[in-house]
DNA sequence: CGTGACGTTGAAGAAGGTCAACCAATGTGG
DNA sequence: CCACATTGGTTGACCTTCTTCAACGTCACG
């Protein structure tokens, strides 16, 4: 029970980042029950037009949120990385609209629907900040669309490392920086409506340009102004360092 | 004041599609206060990065949502059609992460922030039927991915003819649908990540296989069938016809 | 009857896709 | 400890889709 505790802060803390919560509303989130299970790597374990009734906590690993067109190819929608809630948003649309992926071995933590629902009764403050998180992940989203549809392949996986290692380690103005990334060349080709092929000559390319280097799942960005150039990467769609003025609160305790 | 309710009347009928309100909370919705303006076409009314005071209700005319890569071209991430709030989410996150232009001459009704966030304050389940309505335009830009990202120029306009068509007629399962667009070619181009000049030819190409005309801002669908087969088109994701028992209701009246 | 916005057309070129092979690292059973 | 299979990454040759550029058509409107 302490370990579900422990891996609900991580979404508690992500929440905070955003949103003004009192003592009690935190406590409602950490008190939230779950059970947690392995998922191995390439199994999907939501699928498209399920009716979802738990949500699913990413502890560790990282999880896809997908579609397939007609001849089978995917695109995948979202990265969900230790700390997202992968489906947050079935709390109000419990039809998926997409199925969820484990990318690589993963853990998940299984919240019931219910549970949240009840939090969410008793503390509609909590309801308010996990709009705020949906709306944020909604921004995101725009912003793919906006890669895919209007930046060449370089541009494309440089924004899509940018976005990836903001969201994995906060702000992350230095040199040299180096993190863990789950995924192989073709899920970021998947992410980024490509060719794995092609991916990798691009990201040879970005390599040779001393820019960053992604070898055995683990990603160096040698020099982040140059890749987030590259990328047009400007963070403030991530709302990460929003001010504490800004983190309005509409909805009061019951 | 009469004519404002008479517009805040679709934006309610939205939400009612797919949540359930007591009397008391519809009429809270009526009652919201605003003033209407018309927009001429190409102007945009909100800028990135912006605070944003007051929501945009589209009484009349399309609005696009959008953001320029450096090169300046334009990506569009939505399309608002009359009856959408085209920044609902502002309300629990203000900085605007996109612009909003008219794309043609429409009207708007600008409605304060202040007021949606005293109607949510008092009667939380409107909250929980705006947020149901932010999901399904996640949903909405989540196909727009996919759209973008895994299918050929032909499938990509036809699926957004499709959706728009859904989006303004319910649903029209029926041969020779007619409604009228107010766009451009070149509004097309930047909601498909295409060109201005390939679009046009893939109009073409459509017309010629009889599946639908696109002149003078009139569409008409002569095929259906074929038309949504070449575009991959399911429309379950828009959440229209949402049955009864989904429109779940989790937040009580105060 | 000019002017501007939109749509249409053709020719040439570039970005990225396809296919098929090969390599390197890792893991597994004998 | 080695033979072998598997997974993920790399390479090259060729081909397709879409872009680019630049021109022209056409309709509405003042």
């Amino acid at each position: 029970m302490s370990e579900t505790r422990h891996n609900l802060q991580g979404f508690l803390d992500k929440l905070l980042s955003r949103s003004i919560l009192s003592a009690k509303e935190q406590q409602a989130i950490l008190d939230l029950p779950g059970y947690a299970a392995q998922v191995s790597a390439n199994r999907d374990f939501v699928r498209l037009g399920e009716m979802v009734d738990h949500a699913c906590l990413v502890v560790d690993g990282t999880v896809g949120q997908f579609c397939n067109n007609r001849k089978g190819e995917r695109q995948i929608t979202a990265f969900h990385i230790p700390g997202d809630m992968a489906n947050v948003h079935s709390v109000v649309l419990p039809t998926a609209t997409a199925a969820l992926q484990a990318l690589s071995t993963s853990t998940i933590l299984w919240i019931p629907q219910t549970a949240i629902q009840a939090a969410i009764r008793h503390h509609p403050a909590i309801a308010e900040a996990v709009w705020r998180d949906c709306m944020v992940d909604a921004a995101i989203l725009s912003q793919w669309v906006v890669n895919i549809g209007r930046r060449d392949a370089t541009s494309r996986v440089a924004h899509l490392l940018c976005e990836i290692a903001t969201r994995c380690s906060g702000t992350p103005n230095k040199h040299d920086l180096t993190f863990e990334l789950c995924l192989t060349q073709v899920h970021l080709a998947d992410a980024t409506g490509l060719t794995p092929v092609h991916v990798n000559r691009t990201l040879m390319a970005l390599r040779e340009r001393g820019l960053v280097t992604f070898r055995s799942r683990q990603v160096t960005i040698h020099d982040w102004e140059k890749l987030s150039m590259v990328g047009e990467f400007d963070p403030t769609y991530l709302q990460a360092g929003i001010k504490p003025d800004e983190r309005q609160r509409i909805l009061r305790a019951a």
